[in-house]
DNA sequence: CTGTTAGCGCTTTCAG
DNA sequence: CTGAAAGCGCTAACAG
């Protein structure tokens, strides 16, 4: 920058102006520091002015995931992303693969390089840790799950009247003898708040009997009273559960809705019907939510929770 | 950290020294230190660091992506992060959306937040302006795609001899009427590459009829000599060839397989076959490429070629 | 509208 | 082994 001011034959203060389009400065010494710039190959240190700048800001955010390879999370990155280019805010982002440990790793991480802002998909209980960073101006808003041990903005998807949703759609063509196939309701949110919807919907239909299961989905056909229905209530279980009823022939006689979207859900015979989740509207929100801060907003943690959307492809159309 | 330093009773240099873990410093000291910052919930400005720092290296790396949303490009995320992580380095990641001017803002914004590297799915053709900043020591690696107008590392799927391997397969099924359906071979380096897979598989096997489709899948079947199998060359298409074959019931009548795995492609009837490409293992592949030149490799550009897997399920082995 | 000057938070010689 | 001092590239008063 000392160069480019030297050939431009100005000081570094009208260097700086013209490279960061601060206004006062006299279209013809612009065009000479343009000049001197093109001529130079000169690449403008923002890390550098980060430091200095009054407000400190570095234009940049940390996403941290489970596994930024998962779609679902891909999704959600793509969603912040499309909000925050409006700003010209960049993006770091890292996987904490379910594990606190290097999910606090990665937030230090991306903390030493200064971001404006974290946006997480929160593995840990506890976040005590990362009161003194919001004491210091930097905002955080958790996504997908609920924070803990933390008063912070969050955006989640209605997992709770998405599966009950689901269950009753199933109620509706008949069904009584209705499973549930996914994750154990301990310890993961969503699981526990899906697994609740799913409860609720039998409850407020009358219905007493619960077939849940836990492990390998295969086990659900094995007995002698086997369920008419199935709710997966995630997108690994739910290939799970497709394939096991397509190996066993089932597929046009046991009905089946999953939570969760999947490519291909329209090619599979029958369409499979699911509840899905709008992963880009999460990663807007949280997004949002966060520049909502930066702009000022001091107030307490906001919780946006985003609608789920039951799309009938016909698995979750067979009648009883 | 003069703070800390105050606190501990210890000079900047020493709590400089702690923090980043420089050997010779006494063991009381480093406890001192320890507790100060612990005690201001100190956090280290590794970005200020870097401003000073003999290499001038800020741990963090820059992709640029057509779509972080897009799971192919979010494997890649994947796996170049597994390597960036043993090296404490994080990811900057953001998409192009396929468009040049965005390509280069986004490659600027990263660039001017002093990544030590690039690794990019090319868009543009024109990356001479490049040239300077490699130059200037930063490291760039084209995936996917292999650069133009710039000698540089890449790390490319093998394409060509994926889409001929799929192709030979459909004829050792006893094939000779195969259609391609996918994008026109023109502009876009993939594209061209599998389509000329499919004709040289053809012209092996002294096929001299080539059916191709580069629009609406559904018009293949239209004419009154329909082929008897298609090679899809890529995600989207194949899922519209999957669906549009469903729709007119010839699912086990006319031979399929597509280029790049899907989720779900087991549970189809009957199961797709595909050419799966290792994504991760492109994204690890390119990050141990541009490690490599970060650790003092300064030769020319080198060119890896990863190799594609035949996944048999079914739809690829229906005979003619 | 432009230049001068101080200093952001850190690392690194160089002396002790 | 530790401290003092210089300065990375930049921005922000302030004075002209």
């Amino acid at each position: 920058m000392k160069d480019v001011a030297a050939v431009a034959g100005v000081s570094l203060s009208t260097v700086s102006r013209v490279v960061n389009g601060s206004p006062p400065v006299a279209p013809e010494l612009a065009e000479k520091v343009g000049r001197a710039v093109e001529m130079l190959g000169y690449r403008h240190n923002h890390a550098a002015g980060t430091l200095r700048r009054a407000n400190g800001l570095s234009h940049s955010l940390g996403l941290i995931f489970d596994d930024v390879g998962n779609p679902f999370f891909a999704a959600i990155h793509r969603g912040v992303e499309e909000v925050a280019r409006t700003r010209g805010v960049v993006t770091f982002a890292g996987s904490s693969d379910s594990d606190p440990e290097r999910e606090r790793e990665l937030t230090e991480g991306v903390l030493a390089r200064r971001v404006d802002g974290l946006i997480l998909v929160p593995t840990a209980y506890d976040y005590t840790h990362l009161v003194r960073d919001v004491a210091a101006g930097i905002s955080i808003v958790f996504i997908d799950r609920p924070p803990r041990t933390i008063d912070a903005d969050c955006v989640l998807s209605d997992n709770r009247a998405g599966a009950r949703r689901a269950v009753e759609h199933l109620i509706a063509h008949g069904h009584r003898r209705i499973a549930y196939a996914g994750p154990a309701p301990n310890g993961l949110f969503t699981a526990a708040e899906r697994f609740e919807g799913y409860r609720a919907a039998l409850a407020a239909a009358g219905i007493g009997e619960e077939i849940v299961c836990f492990q390998d989905p295969g086990t659900l056909f094995d007995g002698d009273a086997p369920p008419t229905a199935v709710f997966s209530a995630q997108n690994l279980v739910t290939i799970d559960v497709l394939r096991m009823l397509h190996e066993r022939g089932l597929q046009h006689r046991v009905a089946h809705v999953g939570f969760d979207d999947i490519l291909l859900a329209g090619s599979v015979e029958p369409g499979l019907t699911v509840v899905a989740q709008d992963a880009i509207g999460l990663g807007r929100t949280a997004a949002e939510l966060l520049f909502s801060r930066l702009d000022g907003y001091t107030g307490a943690g906001r919780r946006e929770v985003l609608k789920t959307t039951l799309i009938e492809r016909g698995s979750g159309e067979l009648s009883a």
